[in-house]
DNA sequence: ATCTAAATCAATT
DNA sequence: AATTGATTTAGAT
């Protein structure tokens, strides 16, 4: 969270953030931390540190502060001349009655950067720091300047599902998987990403150009997201946005405001996905004669289609999955202890996989709304910037390539024939069409699709 | 304190 | 609308 800084007279805030206010870490114990650090912009134009000399709260609340000694790496101003500077000072300023609260007691240390907790969450505080003025490589240790006056507000204990008009706890990425999630084909054009967002998130309301573009980043920079083009007979503006059916579930560390890791496709599987593209018309050819003799198989053993097949694939599903993005699941979460696994550490990716596309399966029985199966479209890949050159469009069908690292025994006997190109994708798609025939290995030796998290 | 994911700004297509 | 690069900010440990 940024903080407004009246009267500040120097360059050279470093900034004041909010952290662990995600609702499921301040969930509890309704701490919030801020932190705080200084800077002074020198005459040579570069921006070194200076160190805090004072800190004055105004608040009627309690506040506890953390001082941390940060070494600077730009200059030589902080000196190891402090050994008996704690790694960490906790310092309990007693609540005010509209007074400032003087921390000070810093007169022998150099505190480059400190963080704030604060004990409660709601409400209203003012802070101030002071710091040494600093002279052509001299600190003074006398002469004091208050240099700006921050007003911050704490991020209100969140509202069930609206935030007010707060910055909810969730990165770009986040919400987009969110709205992505939210409708049931599993793929939203930019303009229903945006909408999504703002319709829940007041905070998005404003500022909209600085936002999206940071979202159409997001969308273009991670992997984890895919341009899926228009068909024909889906008019509109701009393309459809997917999750990458390998994602899995991208915040299984609890936060939606920072994944553990990245989730990239590596090259490798690039140039694979390429090759594959190569042979789109064989796929699209494949796939619309296992869509029809699964139609058939179907219309004589069912009246209704399975809404997804993850079951059939080797992971058993409770009926009752919700995705982590569904709002039943993100409240749950909100009020959930930390580090609780409970439902991440269930959560399946066949099932996300397989419910990505569920236009996939739905179009299999749908004879009403056919499948464009031309060779403009075919198996989606990955980097798409690598398989989409000038025009070139992209899927509208898109085949999961890789469902899960974990083998799978197919069920009903030997794995049926298929062509490479197809393997992984198949095996979601097998049960239904136990009567092909033979068995290949590709199933399990050709890794053709390594989604993997990198640094 | 460090690492690096995420955000931001912005040029370009 | 989308891609990409450069840079800054900040979450998590």
């Amino acid at each position: 969270m940024r903080c407004h800084i009246r009267g500040a007279v120097l360059d050279g805030w470093g900034g004041s953030s909010c952290c662990n206010h995600h609702p499921l870490l301040s969930h509890g114990s309704e701490r919030r931390t801020w932190k705080c650090s200084c800077y002074l912009a020198h005459q040579d134009g570069m921006r070194r540190r200076d160190h805090i000399r004072s800190i004055q709260f105004n608040t009627e609340r309690k506040v506890v502060c953390y001082f941390t000694k940060v070494k600077d790496h730009s200059s030589q101003l902080c000196q190891d001349n402090q050994t008996d500077f704690p790694r960490k000072r906790e310092r309990a300023a007693a609540q005010s009655s509209g007074e400032w609260i003087d921390i000070p007691q810093l007169s022998n240390v150099k505190l480059y950067s400190c963080v704030f907790h604060f004990i409660h969450a709601e409400y209203v505080f003012s802070c101030r720091v002071l710091r040494s003025v600093h002279h052509r490589a001299k600190l003074s240790a006398t002469s004091y300047l208050k240099f700006g006056e921050i007003t911050l507000s704490a991020m209100p204990r969140p509202g069930r599902n609206t935030y007010s008009d707060q910055k909810p706890p969730y990165s770009y990425i986040s919400l987009t998987a969110m709205a992505i999630q939210s409708c049931p084909e599993k793929m939203l054009p930019l303009s229903e990403i945006y909408k999504f967002i703002m319709d829940r998130f007041p905070y998005y309301r404003e500022n909209t150009q600085r936002w999206q573009n940071s979202l159409r980043h997001n969308l273009s920079f991670n992997d984890c997201f895919i341009k899926i083009p228009r068909r024909p007979d889906q008019p509109g503006k701009g393309s459809f946005w997917a999750l990458h059916p390998s994602c899995g579930d991208m915040f299984e560390n609890g936060s939606f405001l920072r994944r553990r890791k990245r989730f990239k496709v590596m090259m490798m599987m690039a140039a694979q996905e390429h090759l594959a593209q190569s042979k789109l018309s064989d796929a699209a050819h494949y796939l619309q004669q296992q869509a029809k003799l699964r139609l058939s198989a179907l219309a004589a053993t069912s009246t209704h289609l399975p809404q997804v097949s993850s079951s059939n694939v080797g992971v058993s599903q409770p009926s009752t999955f919700k995705h982590p993005f569904t709002i039943e699941n993100i409240i749950a979460r909100e009020y959930k202890v930390p580090g609780s696994q409970s439902m991440s550490a269930g959560y399946p990716l066949h099932n996300q996989l397989t419910a990505a596309w569920p236009h996939m399966y739905n179009t299999m029985v749908d004879s009403v709304s056919p499948i464009s199966m031309s060779g403009d479209y075919g198996a989606f890949g990955m980097p798409l910037k690598s398989m989409c050159h000038e025009g070139q469009t992209l899927p509208a069908i898109p085949v999961p390539i890789k469902p899960t690292p974990t083998p799978v025994t197919l069920p009903g006997g030997p794995t049926p024939h298929i062509p490479a190109f197809l393997s992984n994708s198949y095996r979601s798609l097998s049960p239904m069409s136990p009567q092909a025939a033979t068995t290949p290995r590709e199933t399990h030796t050709n890794p053709t699709v390594q989604s993997v998290v990198v640094h």
